[in-house]
DNA sequence: ATCTACATCTCGTCC
DNA sequence: GGACGAGGTGTAGAT
């Protein structure tokens, strides 16, 4: 990996045009070619930047930019697509180059298979009387994220999702629908759960009588510790 | 902006757990107190980060640490959530602090906006005949990308997307039902015009009786430099 | 290789 | 400030 902080304008060309003005900023160049141009702020994201795989062309500047006081013109070109970030330089203050090697990678405790699986150990949160059937139920289409049973002995399929929006109620609509015509489940009750619904996500969802039911993270975590303290 | 080039495992707690195993990473922290951790690859985004507002803290490792090598802990603290992310420095390789100032920020000329524009004067793509009534055409759930009358003058909803994905059609097909029953609409077709369509999408909008539109955006910009040419 | 759904999404924009 | 949609989305998993 390279460092560099420079002072440069940056140009992008692809699926969209970008033109970064002079100022001083960071420039990344990993080992596989890619390339970051970082400021001091901000978030994650680079101001701009190229994908790998792409090929890095350094060329002296032509007269009028070095009129105009380019010392250098780095050109990163993307392997498949041509897209190009063209980075001029204007005066480099820090170049340094280090040796890393390959990076084990991280290693994650994601959220939503979380919370499915403390809404599986405490399905009673969907209403008394409620049984598991089983996590990702599959269907033709696609995996329901959890399939219950009412009180009753109804099929009840949940569609679980951190952030309830209307993509998650189109996608148990599906599955109510494609299950509602298997005769050995219908009728099928549909339940979408989520840490937080939006009021769209809520009305569409009501609207074609599938039931919201809003999640605590914590508070479920809390059900988990509690439990685990008791044994 | 510092840089740290160091031997390091690291932890974030938030959202969710993470866990980065021993490895020589760039620690980046911004002067906003952001920390972002990169590898020697992959794309522009953190193997692990902390957004700001957050507080860094250096703190010597305690005896367990110590005997496994650690000379220093970091935590970065998150100001709001509590979130932490934690850094275990085994040896720092590189430090190094850097003066960069405030970013003038990127220029963009973006995408859809333009492909709206384009098609929005070119409207006879459509199909002949064709008119436009106009862009961002309200209704009650949000904005229709473009209306427009056929020959015959019946209204014609479009929905434009740069990639044509299944959500788009979705989309569309909401956009339809309520247009349907405004008698001073109705009856409206629908066309989903997209750079690139699914197959799925492709096959969810034609079951649904919506037209398939693919653009070419190349070929209508040069229309519209034919046309800027022509006068 | 393609498609699908998730993300500590991030980021703008509009209300 | 919240909601909503787009992203040069990236990323991981399934088909």
């Amino acid at each position: 990996m390279r460092l560099v902080i420079a002072q440069c304008s940056v140009d992008y060309a692809g699926r969209l045009s970008a033109h970064l003005p002079l100022a001083t900023r960071l420039l990344m160049i990993k080992s596989d070619g890619s390339v970051l141009v970082h400021s001091d702020g901000g978030s994650y994201k680079p101001l701009n930047w190229m994908s790998p795989p792409c090929a890095l062309q350094v060329a002296p500047p032509d007269d009028d930019q070095a009129d105009a006081g380019v010392t250098e013109v780095w050109t990163v070109t993307h392997a498949k697509t041509a897209d190009q970030l063209i980075v001029s330089i204007y005066e480099v203050l820090h170049d340094s180059a280090h040796e890393l090697g390959i990076d084990p990678g991280l290693i994650k405790d994601g959220v939503e298979a979380h919370l499915q699986k403390l809404l599986a150990e405490h399905i009673h949160l969907l209403g008394d009387g409620h049984t598991l059937v089983r996590r990702e139920y599959m269907t033709a289409i696609g995996p329901v994220d959890i399939l219950a049973r009412d009180a009753a002995g109804g099929s009840v399929a949940v569609e679980l999702k951190r952030r309830g929006d209307i993509d998650g109620v189109e996608q148990l609509t599906r599955y109510l629908e494609l299950m509602n015509r298997d005769p050995h489940l219908a009728p099928v009750a549909g339940v979408f759960a989520a840490q937080i619904i939006k009021p769209q996500a809520r009305m569409l969802a009501e609207d074609r009588g599938i039931r919201c039911l809003v999640l605590d993270y914590d508070a479920m975590r809390g059900l988990d510790d509690t439990q685990s303290k008791l044994f």
